[in-house]
DNA sequence: CTAAAGTCTAGATACCATGTAAAGAACTGA
DNA sequence: TCAGTTCTTTACATGGTATCTAGACTTTAG
């Protein structure tokens, strides 16, 4: 079966044959934990955070199983290790903020949240306008169909917020998948990351009614008729509300770095 | 030390003390043989790749390295592991093609080379004249005679293409890091990688002389000049010429699949 | 006396060898 | 078709040895 946090992770997204490619046992535990606490500070940059035996008792796994976790956040840029210099929190600026669990890992309070909000904001207004321009040469019919599927499915009488993530989630990222470019779809997991935790905080729903609705329903009315530059154009308002909005909320919210 | 791969890493790049994050020894070894035989379809997607104990004995290190090395590979999508299902190639959709070692590991020849080196362009068309116009606003000025720099130094009387491909790199990556945007930042080594195919393949030069030299100028002294709108725009020129000679090149070069 | 360079050693991960547990694929029988 | 069984394979545990290097220490040069 799927692990339980495959909730987060809608099936459209990852079709259940293809599993997922991280460990799924007390090794994923482990990873979380490590991976949570070195996103939020709790081992200082540059230092060494505990041996191998005092994790693996202190994690309560033996040490190869600690081992393992340490070589997956290797994998994200986190930590590097090595003979008698130990495992140590690499800077930030070295860490995959692409991925998504380097991310979410970080507590919704913590300052470089709001910096990574803000980034992939940014990001996002660069990338999804021309994304959507792109999707509306290329966008199969099934595709035009999801996006406008999910278009309908931001009505605010969702019952809970999570509807409105699952639909926002799908809008977009089916618009990514339909550049036909892989590597844009790449970018899919990170933009859900930063979705959720928007969705978390009610940054994109104003009194249960999601943020540019009609922005969205805009932008996959010119999906369908192939209209490129309405497209882009309308993703671009779209995004740059958000981003206004985002960033007022943000800096009200904490303070930055 | 630092092992000889960082000579397609440069200093500026990497600083020393930061270190790698990735294994060094008998693994790295066991990670790039496996690497490159799943990129180049040596193992059918789907199907299970040899046993540990088989790959153990076939590459000489003990199970434990062959487990470390699988565990990589997991981390960048290419494969999934599970009891009794084996290791199985995933699905290219899959794998996390914004990983320098994903491309990297690819056969020149390799048709999806091709499809990434397009793809990997369509993206840079996206993302580098926004960044420019960042830089153009951002940039230190330590950042802007970095980029100055790199740009003089593409002077095409280097007497071997290695010089050309770092000073481009570092034209390249200067200026996403000028953005001020970490996100925008991780896709530095993807381009890295992808440049390096470029120029072993001579796709960036011209009888020696660099590809579009008087692009990079013109970017560089509108950066210069903080002038966003001509930043941009003259990146998008450069790159432009750069999709339709890569496309060109490569469309002739071999079929896609 | 001070600072730079060389040496040594403790302490950490890298790797190895082996074993047990567990889970899913494939088979088996109704 | 479906439920149960078996068996293969990785997941995880245990306990080592090898090797590297940070940091302490020593030596040397100025």
């Amino acid at each position: 079966m799927q692990d339980k946090d495959d909730a987060t992770r809608p099936d459209f997204l990852l079709p259940r044959e293809f599993g997922t490619a991280l460990p799924t046992g007390v090794v994923k535990n482990a990873v979380e934990k490590l991976g949570r606490r070195i996103a939020n500070d709790e081992y200082p940059e540059g230092e060494p955070i505990p041996t191998e035996p005092e994790l693996a008792e202190s994690l309560g796994v033996s040490k190869t199983a600690v081992r393992d976790a340490i070589k997956v956040l290797s994998g994200k840029g986190m930590v590097r290790t090595a003979r008698r210099y130990g495992t140590r929190v690499r800077p930030i600026s070295e860490w995959h903020l692409l991925d998504a669990d380097v991310v979410s890992w970080h507590d919704a309070t913590h300052p470089r949240m709001a910096q990574m909000f803000i980034e992939s904001t940014e990001l996002r207004c660069i990338i999804e306008p021309a994304a959507a321009e792109l999707a509306a040469e290329r966008a199969t019919p099934e595709q035009v169909e999801a996006i406008l599927d999910a278009t309908s499915a931001l009505r605010p009488d969702a019952v809970d917020s999570s509807l409105l993530y699952e639909a926002d989630c799908r809008f977009h990222c089916t618009i990514l998948d339909a550049t036909g470019n892989q590597m844009m779809r790449q970018l899919r997991p990170m933009i859900m990351s930063v979705l959720r935790i928007s969705y978390e905080f009610g940054v994109q729903t104003d009194r249960g009614e999601p943020v540019s609705r009609k922005g969205h329903l805009l932008v996959a009315k010119a999906i369908q008729k192939k209209d490129g530059t309405v497209a882009k154009l309308e993703m671009e308002k779209m995004l740059e509300a958000n981003r206004r909005t985002a960033r007022a909320y943000w800096e009200n919210k904490t303070k930055f770095t």
